[in-house]
DNA sequence: TTAAATATCGACTGATCAGTCAATCTATTA
DNA sequence: TAATAGATTGACTGATCAGTCGATATTTAA
């Protein structure tokens, strides 16, 4: 296995666990089974590890949920498939998930360029453009909106962890209804 | 003024700035104007200091919340009254707020006993308990509506942080409109 | 095949930091 | 007043850690 693509598998593991500053370099090495300075090879610094990190793993999911974009859905339809891409890729990596978090409730997130955050919104941020303009969804702005959402999709996760694997499909679909529920035009 | 709580306001500014890495407790101690060895007199350790600032933020914000409470009031203006009341705290707090959510996703939250949290939220689920049985609000599990009027306030809280100050009330309100009928009984 | 470039190693270092401790100061109480 | 307890100090330490470096191995390109 490609060592870079190791440590940043074990640096994941272990920022999740222990956090940023319970984790020292040297046992990221040691656990993904390269020497102390074949870390320091490939990142510069344990910042540029956190920093790369994050990137690659939203860079992951945006490539998911891009290859399940299809022009020719219907805006309800698009919109449904982004959220179960995304809760249920939550599910399945769990500690990508919250790693995303991690990083945005820490003085690191501050050290990501803006431009490299614009450029990982940009496909939503044009979705929701192209939802409005079909006159679908309640007339607001494009940040709230993109907010709302996002929040939402976050707790109904967090809920849907707590539950038992059989029925969390299930909380998932009724999660998408009160979603949708809140952001469509009325009639 | 009293040196622990000078000692506990100066971490706060300190970790939501750098983090709990970025921050040495050398440093708590000289910003706070006492000597290194005064902090380990009040705080054996730095994980106690971190733990007990998030206990004592959560207080506060607990003692504030139940202050507003009101017997009388019906449903939908005792929710509203949390829902304002938690908004504009954390407006006015926003170190505070935000070194919530901080602690929230690092391993800290871990080390912090489940009776400790279950304290925390036990006024909202009796809240939701008396929402459910008056028939107001959707029939749902209480963790989940927890959840996820927890998360809605998180987003339209971001939200209001970015725009102009004269809007924020009314955005906020209309923030309210939303939750409520998210979670509202339908007649 | 040879040379250059890149990857890997792990011992080492200088700096930093959490926490200690003995001494001193300041209430509190008897 | 004397005695006890608690508060405060800051120099100090042992451990840890991020990052370096020179040596060696491996790959790539000429």
């Amino acid at each position: 296995m490609d060592k870079e693509k190791k440590i940043l598998d074990t640096a994941l593991k272990l920022f999740v666990e222990f956090g940023f500053h319970g984790t020292p370099t040297s046992r990221i090495a040691k656990d993904a089974g390269v020497a102390n300075g074949t870390l320091f090879h490939y990142f510069a610094t344990k910042e540029t590890l956190i920093k790369e990190l994050y990137v690659t793993i939203k860079n992951e999911l945006n490539q998911i949920l891009a290859s399940q974009t299809n022009p020719t859905d219907s805006i309800k339809v698009a919109f449904r498939k982004l959220y179960f891409t995304t809760i249920n890729w939550a599910l399945v990596n769990q500690d990508k998930f919250y790693y995303i978090q991690q990083v945005h409730f820490s003085p690191h997130l501050a050290q990501i360029p803006a431009e490299v955050l614009h450029e990982q919104s940009k496909m939503h941020i044009a979705f929701i453009e192209k939802a409005k303009a079909s006159g679908n969804i309640k007339i607001m702005h494009n940040d709230l909106l993109y907010t709302l959402v996002n929040s939402q999709i976050m707790g109904i996760y967090q809920y849907v962890l707590t539950q038992p694997t059989s029925q969390q499909q299930e909380i998932i679909e009724q999660g998408f209804e009160m979603i949708w529920d809140l952001i469509k035009q009325k009639k």
